[in-house]
DNA sequence: CAATAAGTGTTGCTTAGTCAACATTTTCGT
DNA sequence: ACGAAAATGTTGACTAAGCAACACTTATTG
């Protein structure tokens, strides 16, 4: 049960990093997540068999964190950090979803398409938490009080946007460049911003 | 307090390696290790400053056990997996120990000085533990029944003989090589051995 | 197909790690 | 040389991780 363990504690932020870790090192090793069990993932992280359970309810489960943990990671990567809502750092976030969904369709074997859904709900959740920090430290600066509902919102409608426009383009040919899938999909975002805030 | 600690538990060996490894990574950095507090120590290895305090008496505890660690490291990388006792694997164990000596009085600061004797006993007791191992291996094929007392003793006296003679041999101004060094080491402690255990 | 081996979840009980608070001691700037 | 700030050890109460044993469900393979 991933309840009742407290998130703050040293223990289980070291604890879920190891189990990320072994699972990033295992499927190197394994290249399916299917002949990879449990026992094999415990043993690597060095961590007891039942306190996996005790973080997550079974592979799956592991596995939909490690996505938006390795989609974390890249973010990182490309933004700066402690970044704020702006022109250029939307644009950033934007590209990092298109490059990302590219490359793990290349990566991705056919044998775990089946993890598609997976993986696309740990990039959209990923996408909006990121927004929603940025939104909500926009809202200090600008003197516009709005309710945090509609920020909330606001929030997960953009994120959709970019996600699905990703999504929907990875799986197609690609004939357009995601340079320019981006450029167009930020403006689209700009001026969906706009009646609730404004982006410079 | 080291005592009350199960050395076998998972949980002990996974924060004894992150704390030998989170000084691995300060000594890279600070340089010195008077610069290291026991806090820098235990917030790079994510472990609580008090846990490092159940593993050791104090920051030099420590160090006693990462050079030892260092040492031990070293020994896998030079001897064959699962070695046993025989003339080249003396030889390669010989050669390690004038190596690892020549390489730590570069790295070592003057500085750090002082912390050479902790260093010595490190390496000297990982000598003895292989060449113990190793006897006691041997024991088991040749049919001369040899009381433990004995072989732990000569372990004794060989180990000192190697770590000795490489120990001063590196206070010196090192004109002769670590290889004609090892050859000669070499034949003085097979003929040491032969009362006890022949050596091919 | 049957036998058996291997993996899955779950459950008390034990032990190590965390935390906060405390009284020292050491370090360092003015 | 002095006083504040930082580091050191120590303690007891709390919580997460480890373990062994369990019933159960897949995989292997003879």
């Amino acid at each position: 049960m991933a309840t009742s363990v407290n998130l703050g504690d040293p223990r289980v932020k070291r604890t879920r990093q190891l189990l990320l870790q072994a699972l990033t090192a295992l499927l190197e090793e394994k290249q399916n997540f299917h002949s990879i069990s449990v026992q094999d993932i415990a043993e690597r992280a060095t961590v007891n068999r039942a306190t996996f359970y005790a973080h997550f309810e079974d592979k799956y489960g592991l596995l939909e964190s490690w996505m938006r943990y390795k989609f974390h990671q890249k973010l990182e990567r490309q933004l700066p950090v402690s970044a704020t809502l702006q022109l250029n750092t939307l644009h950033l976030l934007i590209l990092a979803v298109f490059d990302f969904f590219a490359r793990f369709r290349q990566n991705f074997k056919p044998a775990d398409r089946q993890f598609e859904p997976l993986f696309e709900v740990a990039v959209q959740q990923e996408i909006y938490d990121v927004l929603l920090t940025w939104f909500n430290d926009k809202e200090v600066v600008s003197e516009v009080s709005v309710g945090q509902e509609t920020v909330e919102i606001t929030a997960q409608v953009i994120s959709w946007a970019i996600f699905g426009s990703a999504a929907q383009w990875s799986r197609g040919s690609q004939t357009i460049s995601a340079e320019e899938m981006a450029h167009h999909v930020l403006s689209v975002v700009v001026a969906g911003l706009s009646p609730v805030i404004t982006v410079t």
